[in-house]
DNA sequence: ATTCATGATGCATTCGAATGCATTTTGTCA
DNA sequence: TGACAAAATGCATTCGAATGCATCATGAAT
């Protein structure tokens, strides 16, 4: 009994779950821990016979390389960070699929950070320089100053749908001003006169951008007075900023809104509060070309980003930039493409 | 000129853009790496003058631990993984959002692993080896073997909206079936009697749990030859699975969808293909409370997941189980709140 | 003033892989 | 077969912080 005890005891003995190291491997293998690494190693200089039996040995004990290990050595993590201001904005949920799909291929890990208020981006980055992070994608406000932090750091940064106020960074977007001029230039077409803006928050690039240019190429074509309000991008903050134009008691019969989201729900108050039929009564027009956009509850006449070739581009430059530290500065803008939709009456 | 000169050079000597360590700022302060490595751990032994003039250097330099280190000695990385499948079912970016938030005021990090194909699960446990973190929430299909493979990996694991098949896990539940059931008890009681169900692909444990237990009920009530056709939980799958069950031929008055997203489909479908009215000529319910079914255009009858207390819930479960090693399988279930909506005639 | 306990500090080692350099092996060609 | 290039391998060091242990300083208690 004693010993049957015994031996039964030492059956596990210190290997109790630890992880395979490249020195386990080693060992067993026969061979030094630097040989183990080059067996892993891209350009390792190895001996195909030494290989099969390194990766045999491996295979049996489960060895995978410590990521922390290899980062802290080489200093690259094949880890970027993502960062998205609202995910309840429901443009940004396919632009983040689209990106972790991307950069997986690539063989990249997403660190995403979901930002709410403008002040947590200092711990955001914080974080970043701590984790060694190669790179960033945000598409969240930095301010002029955090860019330059990138600089500092030598860390790569791609901004999307958004370019700095006076600091130099990378970025890809959506040609706002050219799809907003599309669709006003398309109302005016068709013969309207009276519009209203909902615009976005102030704080937003391509909520600015928008709006500014809707004015501009009304002013150009003799419109001054158009009344504008603001929504945050949200279905309440449409159907909020329809009520707000409305209640001036002046006749609209154009809303353009900052996005589809906001579209959607200036056309569920037109029809719910107002009794309008869209676009007979008013035309509204939204950006974006989200899914909901599309639904035929809705139809919104709208501008739809490229946002897998958005993406794409996106993850392309920061890999660049991760790969060759000196790439400058650069600016890519797409076209969105117009999407008649049914919410606004069209020549 | 010369003396100018030399004097120049050395202003930039090899400081050139490294990263301040914990070397760096022991120098400087005139003390050892470890009274720095004490002075930022949260219970280290460090006097009030030492600790003073360490924070003064590190501010200087502008250190910060560097996280890869921190997690290669300690074994704790603070960062997790979330596994979600589909982003693009409206559901989830709110239960991301919420997942990351919570997290990140936990101090921890959110890697972001969006999957498609099942396959892609294996890689993506491969990453969470390598990367030693220290635990996973998953919204997305696990197999019992990769269940396992966390129990062997001594790496926590919360299953969002499913449960293991065999394996033990935690896990935290919306109780589809409790949910479903009140949805078909409401509409047997307003005399609804010509029933259809548009489920959710066979792959998913929600969508199965709820076409079952909808089945189960109306079985109960001697519903027994209920048709059901599948959706993929989208917009689109919710129009088509509508069109199917009209094919039939037979006269519905209710339909049962597996999820909120698909009801808006369906509904969308059921006034622009059938010139149907909703409530009045057919009743249709979905699940999940997702924002765009609170629209007025649709005001879906459905069930809400208390997504706040399961994220929550979640979220304390796993970091529970990563500080304490032994914290055994649990399985909490929340039940959903019934939202009357108005696309289901009602008593 | 002496003894001890407590706190503060430093030293040396550890985590696990990558890599420059030295050394050995293999292969090629004359 | 000898000479020499090229490939394969190992050794030792490095990345940056944490921590057990030993040492030293400080203060309290007698």
């Amino acid at each position: 009994m004693l010993d049957e005890d015994a031996m039964d005891q030492p059956v596990k003995p210190t290997t109790l779950a630890r992880r395979a190291t490249s020195y386990d491997v080693a060992r067993k293998a026969g061979v030094s821990q630097s040989a183990v690494s080059r067996c892993f190693a891209p350009g390792g200089s190895i001996a195909p016979a030494t290989r099969k039996r390194i990766e045999k040995v491996a295979a049996e004990l489960g060895y995978r390389p410590n990521a922390l290990a290899q980062g802290l050595i080489s200093g690259r993590t094949n880890m970027v960070a993502v960062l998205i201001s609202s995910l309840t904005n429901l443009y940004y949920p396919e632009v983040l699929e689209e990106l972790t799909r991307r950069l997986t291929e690539r063989d990249t890990r997403v660190l995403l950070f979901s930002l709410r208020a403008e002040g947590e981006v200092d711990e955001v980055l914080d974080q970043v320089w701590r984790h060694s992070l190669d790179g960033v994608i945000s598409a969240a406000r930095l301010s002029d100053a955090q860019i330059q932090l990138f600089e500092d750091h030598r860390v790569p940064l791609v901004l999307y749908n958004r370019v700095p106020a006076k600091a130099r960074a990378a970025s890809v977007c959506c040609d706002s001003a050219a799809g907003e001029v599309e669709l006003v230039e398309r109302l005016l077409a068709a013969g309207h006169r009276d519009f209203g803006i909902i615009a976005g928050p102030e704080d937003s690039y391509v909520g600015e951008e928008r709006r500014r240019a809707a004015l501009d190429r009304l002013a150009a074509a003799g419109f001054n007075d158009v009344p504008v309000v603001r929504g945050d991008f949200s279905y309440s903050g449409g159907r909020e900023g329809l009520r707000q134009l409305m209640a001036g008691g002046l006749s609209l019969n154009a809303v353009i809104c900052g996005n589809d989201q906001m579209a959607i729900g200036a056309i569920d108050c037109a029809r719910e509060a107002f009794k309008l039929k869209i676009p007979d009564d008013l035309s509204i027009v939204g950006f974006d070309g989200t899914a909901p956009a599309s639904w035929s509850s809705y139809r919104v006449t709208s501008i739809r980003q490229p946002v897998r070739r958005m993406t794409e581009a996106a993850v392309s430059m920061l890999i660049e930039r991760i790969e060759n530290e000196n790439t400058s500065a650069e600016r890519r803008l797409f076209a969105g493409e117009f999407v008649r939709g049914a919410s606004a009456r069209l020549a």
